[in-house]
DNA sequence: GATGAATGAGGATTCATTCAT
DNA sequence: GATGAATGAATCCTCATTCAT
C-alpha cells in the first residue's frame, strides 16, 4: 500500500511535469518533490528522459489494456464506443495529472522514444475510429464525418484530465456518465443504460499518479 | 501583404514554439527560424517571453473579439453558441499553431503577463458558460450538468487546433460545420440553419500564425 | 606575430593539458589560462576534444609534412633517416607540450577522432620503416632487428618532447645533431656531416605551442 | 600461484589506468574489471589515489632492486650499463602494463604520493647517469653529451613498455638482448657476450600485472 | 539595424566516497 | 566482506541576455 521510493520519485515526476512541463522542470526540482538529492534519482532511472518515458508508457498501457478489456463484452458499436468512453474518461479523472503528461510530453520524448509511444496512442485511436466506423456501417450511428467525430470525441476525452480534479464537484463515476452521454449524442446514437455500462472496473490510481494533497495539509502547523 | 520584419519573428517563433514547446525551444533557434541573429531579436522584443505573451494576447483578443461580435445579432441561446463555436473553430484552424500554443504555454509565463492572460481566458469561458446557462433555463438546451457541458464543449473546440492541418482534407469551413452541428448535439438542441450561421467573417489569419509551408516548395528547382 | 585569440586558446589548452592531462582538466582551467569565461570557450572551439583534435591534427600533419620535405633531396637511407630523425627531434624540441600532448593523449579521443590521428601517427611510422628497410637491404644498415631498431629510435626521438626545455642546456640545433648521432650509432652507420644535414629548416613553433614562459616570472614580487 | 582478491584489484586497476588513463577511469570500472562492487573496493584500499601509488611504488621498487642486484657482479662500466638496460627493459616487457602506468602517470598523483615517487625514479636515473659518467672517464664510453645519452637510453628503455605486448612476436629475452645491443652503440662501447650477461634473474611479473588475457578465450565454448 | 564576442547562471549528469544493513 | 543507497562537489556544456562595434 505504501509506495516504493521508485514509486514516489514517479509520482514526484507527474507532479512537476504537470506543473511546469517536461523541458522547464530541473532534475532537482524532481527531486527535492521526491525528498531525493538530484544524484540519488540516478540510481532509479537513467535520466531525466527515461522518467517520461516510463510515466508515459504506463498511462498508455493502461488506457489501451482497459479499453480492450471492456468491449469484449458486447459486439455492440454502440456499447463499445460508450464502454471505451468510460474507460478513458476514468483514466483520465483518476490519473489527471499522468494523462497530462502523457497528452503534452509526447514532444519531449527522443525519436527512440517517441516512437514507441506514438504507435500505442495511433494503435488506441485507431481502434476507437474502427468501432465508430462499424456504428456508421450498421446505421446505429449518425455523424457528418467519421473521422471528425473521432478527433472530437477524443479531445473531449482527453480534455478531461486537464480540468478534473479529484476533490472537486463531481465524482469520476459521475463524470464518466456525463462523458459517456454527451459522447453517444455526438455520434447520434442513444444513451446507454446503467445495465450496459455495468462491468466497468473502477479506473485504477496508477503507481506514478501522485496521490491528491489533502487541502487541510496547508493548515497544518508549522514550527 | 508581405510581413513586416517583427511579423516574419512572431510567425518563426510560433512555429517553433508549437514544435518544440517554450521552454525547450533556444532563442538561437528562434533567431535562425526568422533569419535573424539571435542578438538582433532583441531589437524587436524585449525578451524571449515577451514573444509568448504578444502571441498569446493576439490570440485571445482576436477570440474574445470575434465571439463577441458573433452574438450581436441574435439573442437565442442556441444561434449564439453554434456561432461561438463556429468562431472558436474558425480561430483554431485558421491559426493552428497560434491557437495550440497559446492553449499549451500559459504556464510558461511570468506572474505578470500569466494573471492577464488568465483574465481574457477566463472572461471568454464565462461568455460560454452563460450562453449554456441560458439555453437551460429557456429549456432549449438539455444537458445533464452544464459546466461539464461547457468543459467538454470547449475542449473539443480547443483541440481543432491539435490536430487541424489547412493543407489537410476538410476546409475550414467544413470544420466549422462539423463542430457547430456537435456542439448542437451536445447540448441536446437543433443544429444550425445556413442562415442562421450568414455573416459570420472568414476567419482571418493572425500575423503571428505562420503560412502554411507549401509543400510544392520541394519541388522548386534550386539554382 | 601577436597570437590570434584563437591561438592564444590552442595554447592554453595545451599548456594545461601537458601538465595534467586531458581527462584531468576542466574547462574552467583551460579558460581560465587563456583568460576567458568558459562560455565564451565555446565560441571557438565545439568543445574540450574539439580542442585536442586540432592541436593533434596540427602536431602530426607538421610532422608527416617537414618529413617528407627533408627526404626529397637525396635517395640514400642514411642520408634520409638521420634527416628524419632531425626534424623529429626538431619537432619535439620546439614544440615540446604540443609533442608531448600529442604523443600521450589519444586515447582521451573519441573514436571519430582517434581513427584520423591514429592513420597519421601509422603512415609516420610506416615511412620511418620503409628508410629503416631500404637501408638494410643496401647493406648500409646493420641492426639485430629492423622492427625492433624502429621502435626503439622512435621512442628516443619522441622522448625529447618529455625532457626538452627551450630554456634549458642545449639548443635545439645541438639536440638535433646529438639525436641525429645516436640514431646512426643504433642502426649501425656513420653520423652525417654536416653537409648532409643542410637545408634542413629551422623547426617552427607551430601555433598551438606555447611560448616559454621566462623563469623570471617566479621571481617577480607578489603582492 | 592463484592471486589473492588484493591482487586481481590491483591487476584490474592497471589493466584500465592503462586503457583510459587514471583520471578517465572511473571507481565503478575498476570495481567492474576485478568483480567487485564499488563500495567494497574500498575494504582493500583507501582510495582510487592508493590504488596508484601502490602500483607506482611496486614498479619502481622492483626496478631499483633489480638494477642494484645486477650491477654487483662487475664494476666495469659496460657491463654494468648493459644489465642495467637488461634488467630495465626486463621490467617493461614482464609488465608492460604496470609500467606505462607507473611511467604515465606520476601527474595524477597528489603532491605527498608524487614526492615519494619521483625521489624513486630520480635515484633510479641518478644511478644510471653514475654509470655513464664513469664509462666516460674511462674511455670505454664515448658519447657527444653525456646527460643527453642517458635521456635517450632511458626513453628507449622505458619505451619498450609502450609498444611490447607478451603475446607479440620477440621474446622477452630477445627484447633485451636487442636493446642491450642498442644501448651499447648508443655510448660507443662494444656489446655484451652471452657470459656478461649470465646471471641475470628472468624478469618477474609484478603482483600488480595483469596476466596477458590469452586469446583462446574467444574460442571457448559457451553455453 | 545588425552582429560576434562575451558571460553568469544554470542545465543534466557523473564522481569518489560514506554508511547502514 | 560485501553492497545498495545516498550525497556534495564537480563535470561539460547551453542558456538568455548584453554590449561594443
Amino acid at each position: 500500500m505504501a509506495a516504493t521510493r521508485f514509486e514516489e520519485l514517479q509520482q514526484a515526476s507527474v507532479r512537476v511535469f504537470a506543473e511546469s512541463g517536461f523541458a522547464a522542470t530541473g532534475i532537482r526540482e524532481i527531486g527535492g518533490e521526491a525528498g531525493l538529492n538530484s544524484a540519488t534519482l540516478y540510481h532509479y532511472v537513467t535520466g531525466k528522459e527515461d522518467l517520461l518515458a516510463i510515466v508515459m508508457r504506463t498511462c498508455l498501457d493502461e488506457l489501451q489494456r482497459a479499453a480492450a478489456d471492456a468491449i469484449v463484452s458486447s459486439p455492440d458499436p454502440r456499447v463499445q464506443l460508450g464502454r471505451i468512453v468510460a474507460v478513458h474518461v476514468g483514466v483520465c479523472a483518476a490519473d489527471p495529472l499522468t494523462a497530462t503528461v502523457t497528452d503534452y510530453e509526447v514532444r519531449a520524448l527522443s525519436a527512440a522514444h517517441r516512437s514507441a509511444v506514438v504507435d500505442l496512442r495511433d494503435g488506441y485511436e485507431a481502434l476507437v475510429q474502427r468501432v465508430i466506423a462499424r456504428g456508421v456501417r450498421s446505421g446505429q450511428f449518425d455523424v457528418p464525418d467519421a473521422r471528425l467525430a473521432r478527433l472530437a470525441l477524443l479531445e473531449m476525452c482527453n480534455g478531461v484530465a486537464h480540468w478534473y480534479r479529484p476533490d472537486g464537484r463531481l465524482s469520476v463515476p459521475a463524470v464518466q456518465r456525463g462523458l459517456v452521454e454527451m459522447a453517444c449524442r455526438l455520434v447520434g446514437t442513444a444513451g446507454l443504460t446503467r445495465a450496459e455500462l455495468a462491468g466497468l472496473p473502477t479506473p485504477v490510481r496508477l503507481p506514478c499518479e501522485p496521490p491528491t494533497r489533502s487541502v487541510r495539509r496547508l493548515q497544518e502547523v508549522p514550527a
